[in-house]
DNA sequence: GTCTATAGTTTGATAGAC
DNA sequence: GTCTATCAAACTATAGAC
């Protein structure tokens, strides 16, 4: 369609390799202690080339921290569209995902956006903030949809506050390789947030699924 | 005592107010911005005294660091030896202790262990992280006496990963000023650990306080 | 102990050739 | 688009006067 795709897609894989080697080196010694050459020279430029395809150093962290909270956002609620209805089945869903970001291929993006948020200019994180709330809005009401089904007594904004820092900081003491272990760690985690055991929470589940199905087959799933 | 002591009580607060500042200025700006000239500027010094009192300038974060953890520890361990013989009375101390050390006067100190320990020097890392063991320590053993009592049916180390990252980043979205509304956010995290209201949770604590001090009446606390 | 002065690096950013 | 060359402004750390 495009009169010139080839050019449209080299100047976007440009910007996003400088996206994800500089999300890759800011993980790793911070942002503060990676210089622009640095950046350019892990994907065999030179630091004049940045600063042709971002206007400052901090255009560049704003990138990184965008596609962040964009793929992020994305990936979570894709999962809730493929789970099952029920309320347990959707916030064991929504953990899943976010275990998988924070420790799959963009757990660099990700580290930077926990650790770097500050170090953001003000009207970036103002550009960023209302997107990063989305996130919060979809947790809030999963944590209210289990506080009326009687999985949560607690408050469920305490229990975010106790959920989401933890979610976060997985990264800084378990490596999941594998979508086994994340999927294992999202039980443990889901099932200490309702302070029962694994095995209790796959039982929860099972009963909430057939519960959920003979609703539908009834038709009553709309009705009730 | 020693012959000249007011030398020496000089000497240990200069140092004392580098820490301070120091820890004020990298809380609010971060290790890499904050410029040993302006530490020195804080105290109405220049960044040549600096020189004089610490090696370099990764021996004052270290120091500050440092200060951190051994307060921190001391503050929950003195909180613990105060608290009642409960499990669940010892643990509603230490949460709140800890709470109390992050909200209060080393809020500053415990922000720059919290964000800037990544980049300590490696060898500093060594040294520091068995005091910070310590304290992970303190909290599994309460959390097993939890497990055991039936408090918590859940992982005890699964719920610690995700107590402590939460109580640590509550400075992030909540201001504490004052004792009360500490304790009281101390509640709520405790009742969400347990996945209860707080009001059971009160109610759980009276019930236990009045079960160990009938069974210290009766002599049987040391032979249960 | 604290100061001034400065050495020696490194950095973000720009200009202009290609 | 990418490179080279370079500027101006920081920074940590040291040396030596007081």
């Amino acid at each position: 369609m495009s009169p010139d795709p080839m050019r449209t897609t080299n100047d976007k894989s440009r910007i996003a390799e400088f996206i994800d080697a500089a999300s890759r080196l800011i993980a790793e010694k911070g942002y503060d202690r990676t210089s622009v050459r640095d950046i350019a020279q892990a994907i065999n430029l030179t630091s004049g080339t940045m600063f042709y395809h971002f206007k400052t150093k901090d255009d560049l962290l704003e990138a990184v921290i965008k596609k962040g909270v964009d793929d992020g956002f994305q990936l979570m609620t894709e999962a809730l569209r493929r789970a099952e209805s029920g309320s347990l089945a959707r916030f064991l869903a929504l953990v899943t995902a976010h275990i998988g970001v924070v420790h799959g291929d963009l757990r660099h993006v990700h580290h930077v956006w926990l650790r770097e948020w500050d170090r953001l200019p003000k009207e970036a994180r103002v550009r960023l903030r209302p997107l990063a709330e989305q996130y919060r809005e979809l947790l809030d009401n999963l944590l209210f949809a289990l506080a009326q089904d009687g999985h949560i007594k607690a408050d469920p904004a305490t229990v975010r506050h106790l959920l989401l820092p933890a979610l976060n900081w997985t990264t800084a003491w378990a490596t999941l390789p594998d979508q086994h272990s994340r999927t294992l760690l999202a039980e443990q985690i889901c099932a200490a947030t309702l302070n029962q055991t694994v095995d209790t929470l796959r039982s929860l589940l099972r009963k909430e699924t057939e519960v959920s199905r003979a609703a539908f087959l009834s038709g009553n799933s709309l009705t009730d």
